[in-house]
DNA sequence: ACTGATACTGATAATCACTCTCAGTTACGG
DNA sequence: CCGTAACTGAGAGTGATTATCAGTATCAGT
């Protein structure tokens, strides 16, 4: 058994997150580059800034970036792919052909009436991906 | 430069695939398991069926398996999970608190006149994941 | 029933994406 | 300033997946 607590309880975040000229890098690396990105083009391009940065604190990064939802990392894929995203709720157009990610606001997901009356399931969250064509593939 | 080519296209799909103990082991323990499994535990079940069982075959299976629907790997979660899917449109409710996969036909995707209109997007296939509690958790 | 082309196999090495460890460093509230 | 908890980089470690390759088995065509 564990020692009793005063706090509240363990949120597993730090009290305070520091600013630091890594995770500055990291930031503004991802701010620059394009929407969709992955782990190592993200540490190439923010170790022009930071040429010391080590990989592992990519990582730390980008774990406390997801949790603000600033990033989400890309479902379909081969892996290993984010996607720096706008805040609030939306959902992603990904194009097969150039691999483009567009943000959408249109949301049609199923209420939670018909899932709880259907399913008896009591939903929270959801995530929608279209995959298709894009305006600028389709016209080429 | 390549030789030329008689035959229409060089499809990635092997011409005919065989019907093999091996494959078929994979495809029972899927078939008899729960919907949704990681590859470790597949392969300690459909080796009990087919003790010599290599895992690059179960890995080369579960890929010929997706290619037909039949599975499909589960978005979320620390990767390496499959689920095991019916035929036909449906999505998936995942229960965050028993980590149980249930299918749904429910489906209310963005119309595609309205995603063609607002993005000039031409979608051709979605995704959706619902994440909440399934009806047996709330129960208890 | 053969048989040959070629798909398939298991073992194992290799790769990949990420996580852990730890000793030294740094940000920053007080 | 100072103290301390948060942070860092290097590199070792891990677990999942993929590549390699020499031997084997399937099955379409006879
Ligand atoms: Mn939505
Ligand atoms: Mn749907
Ligand atoms: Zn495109
Ligand atoms: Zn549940």
């Amino acid at each position: 058994m564990a020692h009793p607590r005063k706090t509240p309880d363990p949120v597993d975040l730090p009290q305070r997150a520091r600013l630091t000229p890594q995770r500055l890098a990291v930031v503004e690396a991802i701010r620059r580059g394009p929407r969709s990105f992955t782990v190592a083009e993200l540490y190439d391009r923010a170790r022009r800034q930071e040429p010391k940065l080590g990989l592992a604190t990519v990582y730390r990064t980008l774990e406390l970036l997801r949790r603000t939802d600033a990033i989400r990392p890309l479902a379909g894929s081969p892996r290993a792919e984010y996607v720096r995203c706008s805040p609030g709720h939306h959902h992603h157009l990904i194009c097969l052909s150039c691999g483009t990610v567009e943000e959408t606001e249109l949301c049609a997901a199923p209420s939670d009436a018909e899932l709880r009356r259907r399913h008896g399931f009591a939903p929270e969250s959801h995530e929608l991906d279209v995959y298709g064509t894009c305006a600028e593939c389709r016209a080429a």
